[in-house]
DNA sequence: ACAAGATGGTTTGCGATCAAACTATACCGC
DNA sequence: GCGGTATAGTTTGATCGCAAACCATCTTGT
């Protein structure tokens, strides 16, 4: 095979059977020492591994945030709601919207406030959302497993000033 | 669409004002000691620190991923690319589609797996990798000070547990 | 009190992501 | 070989997320 040259997109070129690294063994380079890498990878197969945990039909992590900060601040706003659970405002309109159709929260007007909504939980939101806490509490304990007891403090201390500092 | 315009809301009850949080100071229950929920807004807080290091018009972190997997293996498969990367095959697709687009790397055919591409960088790829490894470094520099340096080991040795152990 | 700016919420536009359906090719058992 | 199954890549459809534009309301400076 001559290797041809050339800038069109798709354009199927032939290599001759080079090096290619086929197996799993990829090397990750300079990745493989970069916090913000694995930092990532964690969270995404912790993210997977909560969704799986509370079937796909159920609620996601980031519902059971919001719900949780609700149940816990009851009448906080939709503002201090996205601050708290790291959202944009534009973010938890919908999601609130949503949460609103299935009756698991209100939104009522303050005379505070008038531009603001208290947000609340139904009791059928009270409902869903202590059988959605037994799912996240299994979840963390098999990650607390993984992290080891010993360790989870400090690890947590870490989490925590990495979103601090760069929040 | 849920349509709904400012003014009228959906149940409009007004609340005399309640308890209120009001303040900065929200509760986060359950929530302040779950990990998923510290992994989460770490990684989003490390996420949006490097892609405004690297500048809004440059490449983001997953770009960047991919380029250096792509330097450290050379023709790797695009499936490859997508588990070292923890990215499905299908957002793999429309990523290279824009690196490739932009010249900075090329897909070929190979004689020795006719489904698959043997991804490569151009020089061009690989003088903007060196780049955006420039901030990278940075970037994680910083992260190893929030850290502290005898600390590095032992966390990146959590988050790859956590990876590895849901992944 | 009034204008100017800040803040709460919604909408719109866009990018990233996954899952599922699909095509093409490879591999495996017989 | 042949058929069945697995794999590489693409496409489509859905969800989630942010940023920016926008309106209504609150706050602040003078």
């Amino acid at each position: 095979m001559t290797s041809r040259r050339g800038g069109e997109p798709h354009s199927p070129r032939m290599a001759a059977d080079v090096e290619e690294p086929a197996g799993e063994a990829v090397r990750l380079g300079p990745l493989a020492d970069y916090i913000g890498y694995h930092l990532r990878l964690a969270q995404e197969a912790s993210f997977r591994a909560f969704a799986q945990r509370v079937g796909d039909e159920d609620l996601k992590p980031q519902r059971f945030a919001m719900l949780t900060l609700i149940r816990e601040n009851p009448g906080l706003t939709q503002a201090a709601l996205g601050r708290a659970s790291g959202r944009d405002k534009s973010t938890v309109t919908p999601a609130l919207d949503d949460l609103e159709r299935r009756g698991l929260i209100t939104r009522e007007r303050t005379a505070r406030d008038r531009r603001s909504y208290a947000v609340r939980l139904t009791p059928e939101g009270e409902a869903v959302l202590a059988e959605l806490t037994r799912h996240a509490a299994a979840h963390d304990r098999a990650l607390d497993e993984i992290v080891g007891r010993e360790n989870k403090a400090e690890f947590l201390n870490l989490l925590r000033r990495i979103a601090a500092a760069l929040g």
